[in-house]
DNA sequence: CTGTATCCCCGTGGATACTG
DNA sequence: CAGTATCCACGGGGATACAG
């Protein structure tokens, strides 16, 4: 794990592209939101999909994102008791710039794989 | 300047998203891709569009997404030495991963200031 | 199952000063 | 104008162990 990806800063505060990149914030925070947006999540769910985040660092990323209003989290009065989390209407609206982000890395990797042939 | 961003750091190797999101790694850099996709820029009007950077980290950036394909770099034979920034086929495919970024981000900041009147 | 508590490394980015 | 050279503080995130 040799590549950075994101700091958590605001250069420009008050500017569109700070107010959405803010909230995408976080290492595996966009992971995080595109899994939610295919429906509730369990944190062992989300661990799952997310084979190489640790507990620590998934609870953080979650706490964050409640705290920014980007998802909620409810405990499920189950045996054991399970925690569901899911995009909030706010969170729901980070949704297209995380598939134009999906579909953009979609398209480089298919010509990678293409070029390398 | 409080609010991080992001750091650097790749997660899942060879998924999309994160495919996109390396290409876009560092503070500023969806900025500047953002400036560049108006058109080639030079130094001195990437500081001046992007008042809180400092030289230091404008260079290094502007390094990285060298090395990483996204944009070129012209020294142009004027006096004083100028010298341009511009994307590259690699960045301009990232601008519909901005577009919507910026669109989001600007959705959000409308509803804010909405809300608060 | 769903977390929290520590410890620690190191990359990032700011400040400042200097250069061709 | 277009950078480079240092120095430094900060905090994010990994590893590991433990808890309700």
């Amino acid at each position: 794990m040799s590549l950075k990806l994101r700091k958590k800063v605001d250069p420009l505060p008050g500017c569109p592209m700070s107010k959405c990149m803010a909230l995408l914030s976080g290492l595996w925070t966009p992971e995080l939101i595109w899994c939610l947006s295919h429906g509730a999540r369990r944190f062992s769910e989300l661990q799952r999909n997310n084979p190489t985040i640790t507990a620590k660092v998934l609870s953080g990323r979650l706490r964050d994102l409640q705290a920014r209003g980007v998802i909620s989290r409810a405990v499920l009065a189950t045996s054991p008791p399970s925690v569901e989390y899911q995009l909030t209407s706010l969170g729901m609206e980070l949704i297209p710039a995380i598939t134009s982000i999906v579909e953009v890395g979609s398209r480089l990797l298919l010509r990678d794989s293409a070029g390398e042939q």
